[in-house]
DNA sequence: TCCACTGTTCAAAAAAACTTGAACAATTCC
DNA sequence: GGAATTGTTCAAGTTTTTTTGAACAGTGGA
């Protein structure tokens, strides 16, 4: 019934890893990352062994470039590490599975740079609003950049929480 | 030296004004809203007096569709309400400006919807993974699957935490 | 009732994001 | 060194998301 190149892997994938797959490709996509992210990471999740690359290039059909950059971010949020690669020449890959270390990549590469440059795009907008003549007006654009500090500085606060909170 | 449609809505807003929307375009961004959510609600952040859906649509350059579209998602996340609207048939809208609100609304609007599909697919999965017939691997997957549902567990505690240490 | 005005809807166009695949670099083994 | 294998890069193609704009619905005033 299905084409050999159907959208559900269902060829190469079993039932419940089709779920988890499709599990986490909604759950990265929340997150604002792409699919092939949430497949590979998702794979690896629901894989007692550790896979190759060529492993999931078959077993997701995605293409060798979407395998190499997704495991790349992977990486980059610490949320997959290469498993001990004995007597193969090819990388194997496994799932970091806690959540606090998964959480804390996020945080680290998604989310601080937003809020870094965040902050110093306030600078800047402060020094702009200094030259705003009328006082009034002067007021309340100050008011509500002191608002956006406020934010800012909370977000600052809240992540070490967060992270601190959900590792256990 | 711009032409009347450039892209940097230098005819139509101050360079303070200018910041303010860049600087929340990319704030909704990585949020995963469209920018000219960040747009619209920049503005009206940075304007002492609401505006209405035509001063959007002049200052921001915008079409009357994203304009209306816009404000409906900005009302629905309760970002933004209508101001006391005297004489004058249109409406007017204003910001809101406290954290605890805005975060609150993306919580209910674009997290709680996925915690909750999450955690009933969690159930499929189970009922998937319990038929699986080897002992070794079906132990496996509800140890991956037990973790799952303490992820989306920890997650449904915290947001209310999140949002009651961001309400001050 | 009719006109003028405000705002909504949604199909099509445009823009942005993601994926592919082929060329290439790097490494290992003989 | 040379062949075979693993993995990376990036321009082009594809898919998804967002924006536009024209038709339409709703409302108030004359």
């Amino acid at each position: 019934m299905d084409s050999p190149a159907s959208k559900t892997q269902s060829e190469n994938l079993s039932s419940i890893q089709q779920q988890v797959v499709n599990f986490f490709v909604d759950g990265v996509r929340v997150l604002g990352l792409p699919r092939s992210i949430g497949e590979i990471y998702g794979l690896l999740f629901i894989s007692s062994e550790p896979l190759s690359l060529d492993d999931l290039v078959q077993k997701l059909e995605i293409s060798k470039g979407s395998a190499s950059q997704g495991l790349r971010t992977l990486k980059t949020l610490g949320a997959v590490r290469e498993a001990n690669n004995i007597n193969d020449r090819r990388t194997y890959y496994e799932p970091a599975t806690d959540l606090k270390r998964l959480v804390g990549g996020f945080i680290r590469e998604q989310i601080r740079p937003h809020i870094d440059s965040g902050k110093s795009k306030l600078q800047q907008l402060q020094e702009t609003a200094a030259l705003t003549t009328d006082p009034t007006e002067r007021a309340f654009l100050n008011e509500r950049i002191e608002r956006l500090e406020s934010w800012m500085k909370r977000g600052g606060q809240v992540l070490p929480m967060l992270q601190k909170i959900l590792g256990q």
